[in-house]
DNA sequence: AAGATGGACAACCGCCTTTTA
DNA sequence: ATAAAAGGCGGTTGTCCATCT
């Protein structure tokens, strides 16, 4: 069945709504109420089209729209739900008061996808992605100031060494003192089981690239949201709860890796590295020499994939180059 | 200073579902 | 029961504006 247009598109008038449109649009609705869209603009004096009053009312003029930045709060519930529906926008926003589809639909779009996408976080599966996009996360490193100004490779491979280690010693005193505080768990895999090790990777991920990282890692709900199901945070506060690791106000986790066994290095700087100087690979053409040069490929005990990691880098920037 | 670029958001388009006569 | 109108929805485009080069 062919549907007639709703109106005469050639005589209408598009684009961006003037406010004196848009006072009369307020004022006819305020008095007859909305709906009857397709007669409206003719008895209400506008040269719109009726679905263009429509979306104009519901999306910008309706009184109950909140305006504004959106929340931390919104934000966490707009990712779960959005978990759960996916794209069923309208059916997000009947769970946000004051919220329209379409502002929720751009502000996932321009804001909370590329956030996940930058986390390593697939935004339509809501699990961290497989393809982890390395070049994602040293441009997030780099606004972060962990790799400013670097363009020598070997110094970009350190410093990403850097990172993998900072990020594999925090998982080991997570993973320690976890264990420590439940005799029941009585080695890695066990506790990986519970807490699944894609999550913790992604949690220390983003607490290493966190400006103000210090020598705790914190598993705030908000990257946890950001990443996984509601029951899996459930899982890792309940298990916090268990074993009295302290909740922040928020729901958060955080591992005070000082009280865990110092069976890692405390430090980045205690932490092993060649010792070598920098002036002495600045001829290196490439990456991939570089992190040859400093053996990258035998990190000890990687059980983690940190080892993967930096052999992606080093594909990825035997590729570029 | 000016053009290029990219981000944010409003608005539109086309299809689908529901309602109405 | 059926066709047409109305409304709803999600994807896409257009426009504005700030920042960068």
């Amino acid at each position: 069945m062919v549907r007639a247009p709703c109106c005469d598109e050639t005589k209408v008038k598009k684009g961006p709504w003037t406010t004196e449109e848009d006072e009369i649009l307020k004022e006819y609705i305020e008095t007859h109420g909305p709906g009857k869209w397709r007669d409206l603009p003719k008895k209400a004096g506008l040269n719109r089209c009726g679905k263009s009053c429509r979306l104009r009312w519901t999306n910008y003029l309706r009184p109950d729209i909140k305006r504004g930045k959106f929340t931390d709060d919104e934000e966490r519930l707009i990712i779960h739900l959005h978990s759960v529906l996916g794209n069923k926008w309208s059916m997000i926003a009947t769970k946000l008061a004051g919220r329209t589809d379409n502002e929720i639909k751009n502000y996932w779009n321009t804001h909370i996808r590329k956030k996940l996408l930058m986390m390593g976080i697939d935004p339509v599966t809501h699990r961290q992605r497989t393809d982890l996009d390395l070049p994602n996360l040293i441009t997030v490193a780099n606004k972060l100031n962990l790799c400013n100004n670097i363009t020598n490779p070997f110094e970009s491979a350190l410093r990403l060494q850097d990172v993998a280690n900072l990020a594999r010693m925090q998982l080991n005193n997570v993973l320690l003192q976890a264990i420590s505080q439940d005799p029941l768990l009585t080695n890695v895999d066990a506790l990986s089981s519970i807490l699944g090790i894609n999550a913790l990777q992604t949690g220390l991920v983003s607490s290493l690239l966190q400006p103000n990282f210090s020598n705790s890692c914190i598993f705030s709900s908000n990257a946890l949201n950001q990443g996984f199901d509601v029951s899996y945070e459930d899982q890792i506060c309940s298990l916090g709860s268990e074993r009295n690791i302290p909740c922040g106000t928020d729901g958060s986790l955080v591992f005070n890796t000082s009280q865990a066994p110092p069976l890692v290095a405390a430090s980045p700087e205690e932490m092993a590295q060649p010792t070598v100087s920098l002036s002495a690979y600045s001829n290196l053409s490439n990456l991939s020499e570089a992190t040859e040069q400093l053996n990258l490929s035998d990190l000890a005990d990687d059980n983690f994939g940190w080892k993967d990691i930096l052999d992606q880098l080093s594909r990825c920037s035997t590729t570029k180059s």
